[in-house]
RNA sequence: GGAGAGAUGGCAGAGCGGCUGAUUGCACCGGUCUUGAAAACCGGAGACGCCUCACGGCGUUCGGGGGUUCGAAUCCCCCUCUCUCCGCCA
């Protein structure tokens, strides 16, 4: 969420940010929603004063008719202060509604673009594996290898479930630990995450766990939700909260599972697992000092650690710089990794790192107080994936066959997976 | 699951219908002292919002939401969370 002073000093830029990322939002609505709203608040504060110096009356009041008076016109004013707060109430209600349709603000190096294909290309990695024979994709490699069960997946928990088997449990086990061993190194505190979340978290983080187009489950009768990824219990696990400053940048890292519904998805490159109910992913989460330098640099940290992760594995990759139209509400610039997947014959992505600004934490109340500004500021928030078990799972199963059918383990993951190779 | 206790400013911790936006301690900022620092002493300071060019003024805020009252941190109800004890359990 913008800050809502901010959006209306600055209606020209926020204006054109929408227009670029293709998102149509009522400016207008929202700077006569804020007059409303600051009439009623003005309204209320001096009926409220009112009020106050009414009663603070009473006490001292010794003649009866006067007391009685005084009594009656705090009835009255009470009511008036009732209708005003109701009345205010609504107002704030549709202006949080617009307010929060609004994107976040953008880097001024991002991509302009309206097409996902508008995205740059920022650098590639790797050789593309040349084969000699024709390439299997991960669904024929699995099959050949009885590494995932889908039929069993879908009889237990519908289509876009499955069960791993035999040395695919080894290798989701073993990415989590490349990643964490990994993150541990880069001086990242461990998280194991609650799968669940309250809506609360997930509004703040920028899940809309409700409407029709919501990709969260949710679990009947309470107010919890299956999380669709780490970054909404991390972002969350601050929230309300105070940070010192001298403790930022906090580097947080996370195991948990994630859960989509992918409403809208079907026959989108659903084949196999890479687009599923439920995966496991180790994410990365920071909070940075209150300034685009920082949160800057932490982001290309997170690029270049998601890059050496993928390279440890030896996978051929793409990094992309996504374009404004493919941004997403909280991002304020946002990487892509997209790796080689011969089963598909072009780069699918394995991750995404976004730095959100002070979007997320604006709604989660997360601040900190800096030495040189008084009040409170909202922290800058970064995500970024480390390892999603599925999509880095193709990778590794399609850029890894060998002529006789075997697939080799990628050298890095050996000593967790305790052989060379599958079949 | 059952029985109790509690949630107050960055932290700790008083208050329990009007004089309390809230005693006090720590931390914090400024000053005195000191060659400098520490200690000591003096002073300042919560957060959010609205009005104002500004000085400043006003309002909200004592876990969250309702209620009682002219007036609520203080009384009542619901919710959430924490702690103690009992039971159950991977």
């Amino acid at each position: 969420m913008l800050d809502l002073n901010f959006i209306c000093d600055n209606v020209e830029a926020v204006s054109a940010n929408c227009r670029n990322r293709g998102v149509s939002v009522d400016l207008q609505a929202i700077a006569a929603l804020r007059q409303k709203r600051n009439e009623l608040i003005t309204q209320g504060d001096s009926v409220r004063k009112e009020q106050k110096e009414s009663a603070a009356l009473i006490p001292k009041a010794k003649d009866p008719a006067e007391r009685e008076g005084l009594i009656a016109r705090g009835k009255d004013l009470r009511e008036k202060v009732g209708s005003l707060d109701a009345e205010l109430e609504a107002v704030e209600g549709q202006l949080r509604e617009q307010q929060m349709r609004v994107p976040n603000m953008t880097h001024p190096d991002a991509p302009v673009g309206e097409l996902e294909s508008q995205s740059v290309i920022a650098r590639t990695w790797g050789e593309i594996p040349k084969f000699d024979f024709k390439p299997l994709d991960h669904v024929q490699l699995a099959e050949k290898h009885d590494l995932i069960d889908f039929d069993g997946g879908a009889r237990v928990a519908g289509s876009g479930f499955y069960f791993l088997k035999n040395e695919a449990v080894l290798l989701e086990m073993a990415l989590v630990q490349f990643a964490i061993e990994k993150l541990r190194k880069e001086g990242f505190t461990l998280h194991s995450t609650p799968d669940l979340a309250r809506q609360e978290v997930l509004i703040g983080t920028g899940y809309n766990p409700r409407g029709n187009e919501t990709q969260i489950y949710s679990i009947a009768n309470t107010d919890l939700s299956l999380v669709a990824t780490a970054e909404i219990t991390l972002g969350g696990l601050l929230r309300d909260s105070i940070i010192d400053f001298e403790k930022l940048p906090l580097k947080y890292a996370g195991v948990s599972h994630c859960f989509r519904t992918e409403a809208g998805a079907a026959g989108k490159a659903s084949r196999g697992i890479y687009r599923v109910h439920q995966f496991t992913k180790v994410e990365i989460f920071g909070f940075t000092a209150p300034d685009v330098a920082a949160s800057d640099a932490f982001h290309k940290e997170i690029v270049r650690i998601e890059e050496e992760i993928f390279q440890g594995l030896g996978l051929p990759y793409r990094v992309l710089d996504i374009c404004t139209g493919d941004l997403g509400g909280p991002a304020y610039r946002k990487f892509d990794l997209e790796c080689w997947m011969p089963g598909r014959g072009e780069y699918g992505e394995v991750t995404s790192a976004s730095n959100c600004t002070d979007y997320q934490s604006r709604r989660l109340a997360i601040r900190t107080k800096m030495p040189d500004k008084k009040g409170n500021v909202f922290v800058h928030t970064l995500n970024g994936t480390a390892v999603a078990v599925s999509r880095a799972l193709i990778a590794v199963l399609e850029n890894y066959q060998q002529a006789d059918g075997s697939i080799l383990i990628p050298p890095a993951l050996r000593k967790w997976v305790g052989q060379d190779k599958i079949g």
